[in-house]
DNA sequence: CATTGACTACCTAGTGATAGGTAGGTATAT
DNA sequence: ATATACCTACCTATCACTAGGTAGTCAATG
């Protein structure tokens, strides 16, 4: 598979900010597909919109499942750095959780787009094999976190509250999206906040 | 629009299960568009499964708008039907939701489909502005529905609590979808009873 | 009672647009 | 010299959709 290549070696090139076509490409199409869904992207509105040809976006993803795949892959290995980073200096299990609510509010609020796994999670027995199963691996990931943080909260049935919890955060994204009123996501987050 | 007619003046025919056209393409299309999404339906495909050509198909749905309407109107019809019907011997509050509860679960049961509007709610903003619209009036009677139900319950915030259940409901389908374990869904539709 | 006209529900045949994908060439940079 | 990252040009398949025709059903009419 073809990854992008962060330019290793920079001598003293000119531009600090290029960023690689592969990240272009896939920045344009997770916006895309979180916005229609995974069938209403086409490499050729993708390669308008980044002033190429359609035939080039086969050399970084020779096929469209290629492209899928290494989506979902970008967007849950963000999440976990972010899960990571933003948890370096929590104390409780309390603050970890609240660290993950506002994780799926920021993905929310972003350009009120829904979390790219409720999208491709909708349509997954439509969708390529390989993608499907990077949209569960998503999933179960953060099953597991959330069972941890659970656990940590004494609940009785920790991987139960987990994938409550889950549910609850993806399915207010999609309602507050058709809705147009976070409001249905607040009150969510705010539901298991109160989870303690 | 084209509606169908179903032979109201049947004197003594022979066959009487015989569908109207419509139907049987509404039927073909919802269980296509439950598994994959707008998009990943076509007029060929649904044509070729009624054993006709996909030209006869704009004959009862001009465009695929069309379709698309008639489908999310006739699954909210049909679900407000069934909550009717199965609410008219409830005497509590209690079992008015439990009946909401488990006409999710048929839902997700008959052919491990995922509600229709969770599907389509996922890829709102890249469908005609009329579907969308109808999958946004799907929600808002549930909403109400809930609402009323939550007030007889006697919650503080009957409405945030509707919100919630909707939220919860739809988010769990898609997870179970994804994961082929309708546990998460049970354990979602366990919480929503026991909030009494 | 047979003819007519309207209507239904399909058909053939085809449109232009778009889909994902391929082959092979080229400029640039290392 | 090799690899990168694009290009032109093209392919086949499929998309939603249309025009115009036809067989069967129906009720009304002369």
């Amino acid at each position: 598979m073809n990854v992008c290549k962060p330019k290793s070696t920079s001598t003293q090139k000119r531009e600090p900010t290029q960023m690689s076509s592969a990240t272009k490409i896939l920045d344009i199409a997770e916006t895309r597909m979180r916005r229609a869904g995974y069938n209403a992207v086409s490499y050729r509105d993708i390669a308008a919109e980044m002033g190429i040809k359609s035939a080039s976006l086969h050399y970084h993803f020779p096929k469209k499942e290629d492209l899928g795949v290494a989506l979902v892959k970008r967007y849950a290995a963000n999440f976990s750095r972010n899960l990571f980073n933003s948890t370096i200096m929590t104390d409780t299990p309390e603050e970890e959780l609240a660290v993950f609510v506002n994780l799926y509010r920021t993905a929310l609020e972003d350009h009120q787009l829904v979390c790219l796994c409720a999208v491709l999670g909708a349509e997954a027995p439509g969708l390529p094999e390989p993608v499907t199963n990077e949209v569960r691996a998503f999933f179960e990931e953060n099953t597991l976190w959330l069972t941890n943080v659970f656990t940590g909260l004494g609940k009785a049935n920790p991987e139960k509250s987990a994938k409550i919890a889950l549910s609850l955060l993806e399915g207010a994204m999609i309602v507050s999206s058709v809705n147009n009123d976070n409001g249905v996501f607040d009150a969510a987050a705010e539901l298991v906040l109160a989870n303690t």
